[in-house]
DNA sequence: CTATTTGCAAACATTTTGCGGCAAA
DNA sequence: TTTGCCGCAAAATGTTTGCAAATAG
């Protein structure tokens, strides 16, 4: 399976990395008005495919307009309010591993953190990809 | 708003913990089982409350069967693949931050990581909660 | 050329909600 | 007694899919 480098992925994930982390649907709406053409299956089927191929994760789920994206590579990690749903970046703190330290400085409260590696298990890993 | 601490929110809340990470259907058939009037509104509204009053997380989105849930409070991490999806715990490994490293030890390739903080935001931590 | 990708709309899956009755505090 | 919570089923929301036409390589 040999993936085509069409303009529309490209605007997917180029509109991707400048909204932060959007919803599909936010999405949709940007490049729609962008291009019209552009049809909602087709922001889906990329998001699935930019998963796939390691450029981008969806890291936010459970907000308000379902699964938030994110195609920044770079550390950069999140703090998500478990009750209204808030998410912005937390940047430059990824040394920082203090719960009680990133509270202070960001004037949240923070009660857990996860972390989450995301690649390929053995038996995908042996799969040709892309 | 005072809750009630119901039978069914326990329930919730220990299946869930002994389950893992499991989506609302997987909770709901296993405690649909056990408790033939457990409904599936009940599953999503508790899961909901427990969120809320930081008693569990949702976690790994995008996975098949819809959003997984975690009520386990310690450190411990997820590896999650890109492509089909599969999700396991990484424990006892969250001091590693090399990516590589955790790579080896567990026999799958790595390509990036997230870590979200979870908590109240400042408008939310102001008002009563649980 | 040929296989992948697209737009559209319908299908599907997941989650939320309204309501009358039940039950915790 | 007072509200929050329950079960049920319908509604709403979010995501995927089948198909024929378009297009990248």
């Amino acid at each position: 399976m040999v993936r085509r480098n069409t303009w529309h992925r490209y605007a997917v994930k180029d509109e991707l990395m400048k909204l932060g982390h959007p919803t599909a649907e936010e999405l949709y709406i940007v490049l729609k008005d962008k291009y019209p053409e552009m049809s909602r299956a087709t922001v889906y089927r990329n998001l699935k495919i930019l998963e796939e191929s390691a450029l981008a994760v969806r890291v936010i789920g459970g907000v308000e307009g379902g699964e938030r994206f994110d195609a920044t590579m770079e550390p950069h990690y999140h703090f998500i309010c478990l009750k209204c749903g808030v998410a912005y970046d937390i940047k430059d703190e990824y040394r920082a591993t203090d719960d009680a330290e990133i509270s202070k400085k960001h004037n949240v409260e923070i009660v857990m953190h996860r972390k989450n590696y995301y690649g390929y298990c053995e038996k995908c890993a042996k799969k040709e990809r892309q």
